[in-house]
This record gives structure tokens, sequence and C-alpha cells, in this order.
DNA sequence: AACGCGGGGAC
DNA sequence: GTCCCAGCGTT
């Protein structure tokens, strides 16, 4: 049996039933797609089935707000993904008259999708033939065929995507690519593999060799660099007891944009309790500071994969009203980092 | 061609 | 600790 025959009788056996399987809608096949860019499918799941919920139709993603899409996404990661899955929506409505682009080239237009994605959407939806290329494609077929060829280098990429559309079959698309995918995921797995009892375990080039934990080849990833965040929570407790704080959103280019955060000051390296009051009193101009003190005595170490941040929460009690104050209750109802949003759930308001 | 971009799970 | 996940956009 061929390589795609194989793939495709061990999918039958093995897929597992997942919710953007019930369907060829493409915009629930694009939001899956979007949401499992390099994210496991236990931790996107939960995400999807919130937003078919409450985004049924491309139209009720597109009239939503950013604000209420990247709070939907809050914690998922990557959050360009959800920029442009909002942006995405909004071109379908303005520039496809709302329906949902149909073919692989008008797919590669929308913000966010790539070739992977167009090449998922375009056969699962619309049966045309182009195979993927994701992490598991990259394994499986650099594994079958003892490919060496760095899968993250200019070549590789052109070689496995060239090399996938050779083996793929073509009539069988739909579920050819989401097979080689699963396999990849369940069978053909990174770390322990289960080559006893693989159905391609005859004809492995990587198993016959003994090469099989050394592919993938990936070329070095870059090192990951360290930051030093203070974060100042100005508190305000007015007549009737109700207290307030402040937020702000982070802007230009760099991590959570468009995201919130408290009133945030990054240092070179760890700043002593005298150079926060200073910055403070800055930062907060002419408000009447009662006290401020540090929550967390060691710093908590939040790791990206390309940064580790290192980060102090100081409490700052001020005595007068200020702009741009929310009501604690409020804090919910904003995007917020992953490390923002454990201190709002650890701290005592 | 290289880099920036999150968070979490498996080992 | 390391690796990697249904990748894409920018420089």
């Amino acid at each position: 049996m061929s390589f795609s025959g194989k793939i495709l009788d061990w999918y039958h056996k093995n897929k597992r039933t997942l919710p953007w399987r019930k369907s060829t809608d493409p915009y629930k096949i694009w939001l899956s797609e979007i949401i499992l860019q390099q994210t496991r499918v236990a931790q996107g799941t939960p995400y999807y089935l919130r937003f078919v919920e409450t985004f049924p139709t491309v139209d009720d993603l597109a009239n939503a707000e950013e604000e209420q899409v990247l709070k939907l996404w809050q914690g998922l990661g990557y959050y360009s993904r959800a920029r442009n899955l909002h942006a995405a929506a909004k071109m379908v409505v303005d520039e496809y008259n709302g329906k949902f682009p149909d073919n692989y080239k008008k797919l590669l237009t929308l913000k966010g999708v790539g070739d992977y994605t167009a090449s998922a959407i375009s056969s699962i939806c619309f049966n045309e033939p182009h195979a993927v290329v994701d992490g598991n494609v990259y394994r499986v077929l650099s594994r079958y065929y003892g490919i060496d060829i760095p899968i993250n280098s200019t070549e590789g990429i052109k070689y496995f995507k060239a090399l996938a559309q050779k083996v793929m079959d073509p009539d069988h698309i739909r579920d050819y690519n989401q097979g080689i995918m699963e396999f990849g995921a369940i069978q053909c797995s990174p770390k322990k593999p289960l080559c006893l009892h693989c159905p391609l375990n005859d004809s492995c080039v990587a198993l016959e060799k003994g090469l099989v934990h050394q592919l993938p080849v990936k070329l070095k990833k870059t090192k990951v660099s360290n930051r030093y965040f203070n974060y100042l929570i100005p508190i305000y407790k007015d007549t009737n007891g109700k207290k307030y704080t402040r937020l702000q959103q982070r802007k230009g280019k760099g991590i959570w944009q468009n995201l919130w955060e408290f009133p945030l000051i990054e240092s070179k390296s760890s700043l002593e309790n005298k150079d926060i009051v200073l910055k403070s009193n800055v930062i907060f101009g002419d408000l009447d500071i009662n006290d401020i003190h540090i929550y967390n005595d060691t710093d908590i170490v939040h790791k990206l994969s390309h940064q580790h941040l290192y980060t102090k929460f100081w409490i700052v009690d001020v005595n007068t009203d200020f702009d741009h104050k929310i009501s604690v209750e409020k804090l919910s109802e904003f995007p917020v980092p992953v490390l923002i949003a454990d201190f709002i759930k650890a701290f005592k308001f």
C-alpha cells in the first residue's frame, strides 16, 4: 500500500472526535485552524468552543469590538492571531460580501492566513488538493523519507512542501491532510513514537537507519532575553469604601500588543525600593501617595518562549482620587496577559 | 534569511 | 531544565 493509503487507513481507525470535525463550514474550520496555530488541541479546544458559541457566524465576529475578541482569546498567547482574526472577519464581510473565500488563493489574502491555513481550509472545506505542512507533517515526512534538511530553513520549507504535495492523495485530500497531522500527533510523536506497532514501520527510512530521534532536523532557536518588570498597582478607596486602580493598554510593537496591564516601570536590572518610590512619584504626578510596599518578595519569573520576565508588583496606596481609574470589580472585563491575570486572581483587593 | 510573538504540557 | 505545539507577519 502507498504512503498516503496507509495514512488514510490509520486515520480511519484512529481519528479523534474533535468539535470542528463535525462541520465543513469554512468559518468554523478557519476559526479552529487559527486557534490551533502553534497550539495543542487540548489547549485550543475550549477556546474554539467559546468562540463558536459567542460568535456563531463570521458576521458576529466582524461586528464585535476587538476588545471582546482579545478578552475571549486571553490566555492563549500569540495575540496577533486574535487581532488578525478580527481583521480577517471584517475583510470577509467588507470585501467578500460576507461569504467566506472558497479557494486557496483567496484564502491567502486574509490576514493571519498563510500557506498552511489556506491549504487546510481549502482542502477540508472545498476538496482542493493542497497538502498541509505543519509541525506534524515535517516530522512524519522527515522520518519516513529520511530527510535531514532543516525544516525551518528556506530550502527545507520548500522541499517539504513539494514532498507533501507529491505524496498526498488528491482524491481524499480532506481526510489525508487531517490524517497525516493526526498521525504525527499520536503515532509519530516527537519524543516517544510508537514505532513498534506503526503501519509504516516496514518502510520508514528513519526507523531502518536508527534516526528516528534525530529527525526532523531543526535550526537552533534564538536565545532568551531577560527583562525586569515593576508593576505599580495604585489603590484608592473612596468614601464609600469602593476601591479603584488603574490599567493601561500596551501599544507599539512588542509583546501583548493591545492588552491591558498596570502602570509599568521596566528596568535593566532589579530595582530597589527607593528607586520605585522615586519613579512612582513621577508616574503618578501630584497624587498623594500614602504608602508603597512590595507584594512579592522574590521575583515572579514569567517565561515566554523568547523572554524571561522578572517581575515585581508594588502596591501603591494613594489618598487622592485620580484619572483613568477603574473599580477593582471591573478588572475582569479587560483582556490582560496571564502574568497580570494571575496577580489579579491572587491579590486580595 | 532571521526574528518576534505566549502559554502550557510532556519528559 | 528542554522541546514543541494543526504558523504568520515583519524586517
